[in-house]
Parts: structure tokens; C-alpha cells; sequence
DNA sequence: ATGTTC
């Protein structure tokens, strides 16, 4: 019998894996889904969930989003929690993007200055934003610029002028993550990051010019200062060839340390390591460095996109109205606190294609959002709408802080090609501005390749995880 | 995601 069959139905939204539907599975495995959502929810995504629920050390329940998609050994969507002194750290249970994220920037700008000059605006956007596989920005830096970079995350950006010092206040973790050891990263990562910083990448990151367009919650959204209208931009990009360097590097490490560790594993690509160890402690130090590197990249790239709007518009940096809403990290292991029958515990919280959420009062949501909860920016894939949700007091108490992260592919790349030759590009895209090197990659990325991100955020809105705040929708967009 | 099958 497959795995979709033996899950069950709680209540609505909810289906339960029981623990040990599988061989060794020590937690039970929710998902998160609509009806529609449950009906494309494949088995592989479905047993590599199980999968981590056999790890050692693995705490409470593995939670999946319902924006979930089979991944490498841990699926994309995936929580998963263990024990820091007894349990593992999984490489691939981050992802090779580690801190792949978002970035969302308001300005003072409004739809109808932007829409009737978007396309000129979109092509001096893709002069000074590289973008695409292996492109290379500006910024070249030494090894020990690099590794200035993997401690100080954003702050390093700011300091060479790209944005201001209150940014670091509206991004997670301070856009530096502590427990970053540059010694842990190697020469291959840092001769892949050294002339990559500031770049966008390829696949679904790209850079955003977006409108508010719809608002779910007045309350929230004037207090969040955004208005119907109002003009904004999103980055959604990561660490680049560093943190895919790192992750190659470590999964190595990981499966030697199988061995070592006498650790059991029923799938090679969920190879892992003690936390609590040598290799363990390299790892998250190597990932940190690469989550930090992640932080300046968009700190850059936001910087840079809102710098080429104020002169093309000939703004002062006031008249813009440059502020960064939030900045957060969608792949990441972190060390948090939550509580499980009563009882604080610190735990290593991996999140895979996955945003935390965290509550109102929450000491680790920033000052200014301390009421609110911290925000969730969730990116559409080309062309659809983006949404802003804010952390509710239910994600502390069935995902570990966490909502989706984004739409969730659902034709695979190939087929979405294929669609396009069979379509045009033109007629697929419609009224869409899509800004590219090559089209390559928009091929690839079409919104019709993608599940659609509003039922992804209606569930999570609907379980009480986080709340529906406002919606964007995109004037143009850099893609790589 | 990715010097896109290093």
C-alpha cells in the first residue's frame, strides 16, 4: 500500500502519517493541504517526509507546508526538528540554496507613475542587476573579504554603501547569523563566491517590481505603512555557487560520518552528522557562512534594484522612499527554543522551502513588528501575485514557527519548455514584463509551470499559522 | 538551487 493511502484526515487542512507507518519513523508526519492541494501531493514527497522522521534525535513531529515538492532527500515545504546533544544536522535537509529567501522594500512610488514607463524601467534593471547561471556582478573579493562577508551578512554590505544602517533592523537574525567560522568553508566555495555577490541566479529567484493590490488586513498594513497602490520591490535570490559549494562539501562529510557515527539511514541524500560533533559543528558553521553571504547578496541586490528606480525617476534617496520591510531566509537549520509538552527545549529547526513565522511577542520578531508578528513574505513565481502574511500565535504550536515559502512547481522544467514551444512565449506570458539575458530560464519558469501560490497561503492563513496581510502583483520582472 | 549532466 502506498504511503498516500495511510494518511489520514485529522481536521480540515490537516493529514496525519501516524510514527511508525514506516520502519524506524520515531515522530508522526503532518501535511498541511487543501483538497486540490492533497490531490497532486506525490508519494515520494510523501516518503521522503517519512524518511526524516527516522533521523536520530528527531523531536515532536516532521511538518510539511502546502507548497510541498519532492527535494533532495528532504522534501521542499519540510520541517523537521531534533535534539542538539542527541540528534543530527542534515545538509540536505536545507537545501543546496542555503538561505535561499526574500527580501520585500517599499517606496513611496505609486502604480500609475511606474506602470506607463514599467518596460524602460524593467531593461535598466537588467543593465545594472546581473543576473542568470554563472553570472558575475561587480563586486570581486579576496578570500579574506569573503570571509568578512560569512560573519558579518548584511552589515559588511551596508558598510560598503549599499543601503543603511536601520535595514539590518527588518531583516531575520540582524542579516548575520552568529555561529558562522569562515575556517569551516573551503578554497572551492570561496573561489565560486568571490565575484558572485550581488548577483540573482537562475531558476525561480528573480528581482520584482511590485504594486500592493489587494489588502486582507487595513490594521496591519497601515501599521506596516503600505498602502493600495503603493509601489514596492521583492528580491528573492540566495547564497549562489557559496552556499551550493558548501552544501556539496558537507554532504560529503555526512556520508562519511555515517559510518563513524553508526547512524542508519533508509535514503543516501539524507546523509547527516551529530549535531553535537566535529563535523556536526563544521557543517553549521559553513552553512551560517553561507547564510550570512546570502543576507549581503540581497542586501545588495535590493539596493541596487531601488537605486536604479530613484535615477531613472531622478529621486532623491527621501523622495523614493526607500524601507525595507523584512528580509528572511526560506532554507536554513537554526538553533531555537520551542516548547513540546510543556517544556522549553532548544532545537535544531531545519526548514526547507519553509519561512519562519514567528508570533506577536516573540523576542526574536524585530522591535518594530513586536506586535504585529514577524512578516512572512511569501514570492509568486513569474508574473502571479506575491503576499504578505504575519506570524500567528498557532505556527509556535504546529509547524515549529513556520509557514510556506512560495508556489511549488508543478510542471517539471522539461515540460514546461515544451509548453512554451508548443504555446509561444509571447501568448504564454500575455501582458507580463519579463526581463531576462536570456529566455532560457523564463521558459522554464512560467507561471503555468507553477502551483498557485493563493491556495498555498489561504491554507496557511485558515490553520491560524500566519495571517493573510496584503498581495502584490508584479509590474515587471528580472529573471535570470 | 547549481560554473544548469563538476
Amino acid at each position: 500500500m502506498g504511503l498516500k493511502e495511510q494518511l489520514v484526515q485529522v481536521q480540515p487542512f490537516v493529514y496525519k502519517l501516524p510514527e511508525n507507518t514506516i520502519q524506524g519513523q520515531k515522530v508522526p508526519v503532518y501535511f498541511y493541504l487543501s483538497d486540490r492541494l492533497f490531490e497532486i501531493l506525490e508519494e515520494d514527497a510523501i516518503r521522503q517526509a517519512a524518511n526524516a522522521a527516522t533521523l536520530p534525535g528527531v523531536k515532536k513531529a516532521i511538518y510539511v507546508m502546502p507548497d510541498v515538492h519532492v527535494g533532495y532527500g528532504f522534501p521542499v515545504g519540510g520541517v523537521m526538528a531534533t535534539d542538539p546533544e542527541e540528534g543530527i544536522i542534515s545538509p540536505g535537509s536545507v537545501g543546496y540554496d542555503i538561505n535561499c529567501g526574500v527580501r520585500l522594500i517599499a517606496t513611496n512610488l505609486t502604480a500609475d507613475m511606474v506602470y506607463p514607463v514599467r518596460r524602460e524601467l524593467m531593461n535598466e534593471i537588467l543593465k545594472n542587476v546581473p543576473a542568470g547561471v554563472g553570472s558575475t556582478g561587480k563586486i570581486k573579493l579576496t578570500k579574506s573579504q569573503m570571509e568578512e562577508v560569512a560573519v558579518k551578512g548584511a552589515r559588511w554590505a551596508v558598510e560598503q554603501g549599499f543601503g543603511f544602517l536601520e535595514d539590518l533592523e527588518h531583516i531575520e537574525s540582524g542579516g548575520a547569523l552568529p555561529n558562522a567560522d569562515p575556517s569551516k568553508v573551503s578554497k572551492e566555495a570561496y573561489e565560486r563566491g568571490s565575484d558572485e555577490l550581488g548577483t540573482v541566479g537562475s531558476g525561480n529567484h528573480f528581482v520584482e517590481v511590485q504594486v500592493v493590490d489587494e489588502i486582507y488586513d487595513e490594521d496591519i498594513a497601515e501599521r506596516l505603512g503600505l498602502k493600495l497602490g503603493q509601489v514596492c520591490i521583492m528580491v528573492h535570490s540566495g547564497s549562489r555557487g557559496f552556499g551550493h559549494q558548501v552544501c556539496v562539501d558537507y554532504l560529503k562529510v555526512a556520508k562519511d560520518a555515517l559510518k563513524k557515527y553508526n547512524i542508519d539511514i533508509p535514503d543516501m541524500q539524507l546523509a547527516c552528522m551529530p549535531f553535537n560533533s566535529p563535523e556536526g559543528q563544521a557543517y553549521f558553521s559553513a552553512m551560517n557562512s553561507a547564510a550570512n553571504y546570502a543576507f549581503a547578496n540581497r542586501q545588495i541586490l535590493g539596493f541596487l534594484t531601488a537605486d536604479t528606480i530613484r535615477r531613472f525617476f531622478g529621486l532623491s534617496w527621501k523622495d523614493l522612499g526607500y524601507r525595507l520591510i523584512y528580509d528572511l531566509a526560506h532554507n536554513i537549520a537554526k538553533l531555537e527554543k520551542h516548547k513540546i509538552d510543556g517544556k522549553v527545549l532548544k532545537l535544531v529547526v531545519h526548514r526547507k522551502g519553509a519561512t519562519r513565522a514567528f508570533p506577536p511577542f516573540n523576542p526574536e520578531v524585530p522591535p518594530a513588528y513586536r506586535e504585529l508578528g514577524q512578516p512572512v513574505l511569501i514570492p509568486g513565481d513569474v508574473g502571479r501575485y506575491s503576499f504578505l502574511l504575519v506570524g500567528q500565535d498557532r505556527s509556535m504550536e504546529i509547524s515549529f514557527g513556520t509557514a510556506c515559502h512560495g508556489a511549488g512547481r508543478l510542471m517539471s522544467r522539461s515540460k514546461a519548455k515544451e509548453f512554451v514551444r508548443r504555446e509561444g512565449l509571447e501568448k504564454v506570458l500575455g501582458d507580463l514584463v519579463v526581463v531576462a539575458r536570456g529566455k532560457g530560464t523564463v521558459a522554464e519558469e512560467i507561471p503555468q509551470a507553477y502551483k498557485d501560490v493563493s491556495e498555498v497561503v489561504r491554507v496557511v492563513d485558515s490553520l491560524g499559522i500566519a495571517k493573510l496581510v496584503l498581495r502584490l502583483k508584479p509590474l515587471g520582472t528580472l529573471k535570470g
